[in-house]
DNA sequence: TGTACATCAGTGAACGCGCGTTCACTGATGTAC
DNA sequence: TGTACATCAGTGAACGCGCGTTCACTGATGTAC
């Protein structure tokens, strides 16, 4: 019997239903005044309950703060596996494929502000990320080195000219979570990809916290042009119209 | 009569010391408790003054908050620019002065996490930056800016292999405060300033944020790994030791 | 140098608000015989 | 199929807390003559 099972009594049906109202009415507060002015009780007002009728379907405010941010990294990564997937049927190389997944990103980021920052953003004070956050998490970073230790291995990374001084700074799961350690001559692929990885939630994170305000004049076309220099950095070209 | 004139009473000098003190009491709060949880009642409590008195100094929390950004700001920028003026003397060339800018910005934001959370975080929740913050905010990414046009003139950089597809994607302004518009064959170099100071911010976030738990070992090497991955989206090599 | 007045710093009480969480309770729903 | 009991959902009041901001007030400090 685990908790996905199907619900059997009329209570287990209105106990599901009310579970997942809670939480898309969350959502949309969430969306509404960010993470740390959400508020259990204003939940509950707007779904008709005392605000101790919540209690029933989350322990606490921070159990259904960390359900928010698992849901979020989950429909973050659906999104750019999603664009990764129509991508690759599209017959587009790997920079093809890239691109198609950054600008996923950016257009989920672009339409969910405050749970790209919830994920992304400053630590929610006083909430500490349990281990449940940490596989959701990595998964748009573990799409992204799978698709380059795979376009490594077909030839499709022109090699790094000059390679890092010390490779292996990572940790081993992330390299076999990558596809297994990369072969020469990409030892440094995976810090690398890191460093790419940063470079897409970080154009992200400027642009939506308004560090580009008065600096770039075009934020779509900016993108495309720090992605296409960022991937530079792993030897991948992105297919940018000039 | 500028508000920085020599306080010439007992009464001026003591409200100029007041003034200072409050700060510094709301910068030690911010330093244990973040932004969104600081208030000006607890500033007064420490201070063993009426909540009511801060009003006297401050209009509101928000101005407090204000100044308290642009205080990080500057002392963020002062430590880079401290740093590059120590290794210009040093006769490095810019990637050494670039390397020990990245690594006095890092050292800062280590030691404070959260007025660096503050200024680069999520934007506190019901606050607007006022027009007051935006010179402090830029310091940083201008002195990366001017290194690196001082660079290329200089014949420091390698070209990039591949121009960016539509150059100028900033403001008339960033360029000329860059130190006028770059030459050939350098035409996008502030698109790919920015590109690297974004690498620069974003490492730290990621690395103050948490999200390089369990995938880096090291995080004082990674960072300079991931500089010197950044910095060769400008052409620019910096001294690591391999 | 001394006095009368204006300015200022700081107080303490109050307003009005919202929050997370607990608890004893009531009806309704489900279950075992 | 019917009854007795256990489980569950949801209520409403309460606890205890903290917050930003206002306001009339008191003494002390400064200023003009």
């Amino acid at each position: 019997m685990t908790s996905s099972a199907e619900p059997r009594t009329a209570q287990e049906r209105g106990r599901a239903e009310l579970t997942r109202a809670i939480l898309d009415t969350s959502r949309r507060q969430l969306a509404q005044v960010g993470a740390s002015a959400l508020s259990l009780r204003s939940v509950a007002r707007e779904l008709g309950l005392a605000s101790s009728a919540v209690y029933r379907y989350y322990p606490s405010r921070d159990e259904l703060l960390t359900v928010l941010i698992v849901e979020a990294y989950d429909a973050l990564g659906q999104a750019a596996e999603a664009a990764d997937a129509k991508a690759s049927t599209t017959g587009t190389g790997a920079g093809g494929r890239w691109l198609a997944v950054c600008r996923a990103v950016r257009a989920w980021a672009l339409a969910h502000p405050h749970e790209f920052a919830l994920v992304y953003g400053s630590p929610v004070p006083g909430y500490a990320a349990p281990p449940d956050t940490v596989a959701p998490a990595s998964r748009v970073g573990l799409l992204l080195a799978r698709l380059l230790t795979q376009a490594a291995a077909e030839g499709e990374l022109r090699p790094p000219s000059r390679p890092l001084p010390r490779p292996r700074l990572t940790t081993p799961d992330v390299a076999a979570d990558a596809g297994g350690p990369p072969v020469p001559p990409y030892e440094d692929l995976i810090e690398r990809a890191i460093v790419v990885w940063i470079a897409l939630i970080g154009t992200l994170t400027f642009e939506l916290f308004g560090h580009l305000n008065n600096v770039v004049t075009d934020y779509a076309a900016y993108f495309d042009a720090a992605m296409a220099v960022a991937a530079e950095g792993v030897g991948l070209e992105l297919p940018l119209s000039s």
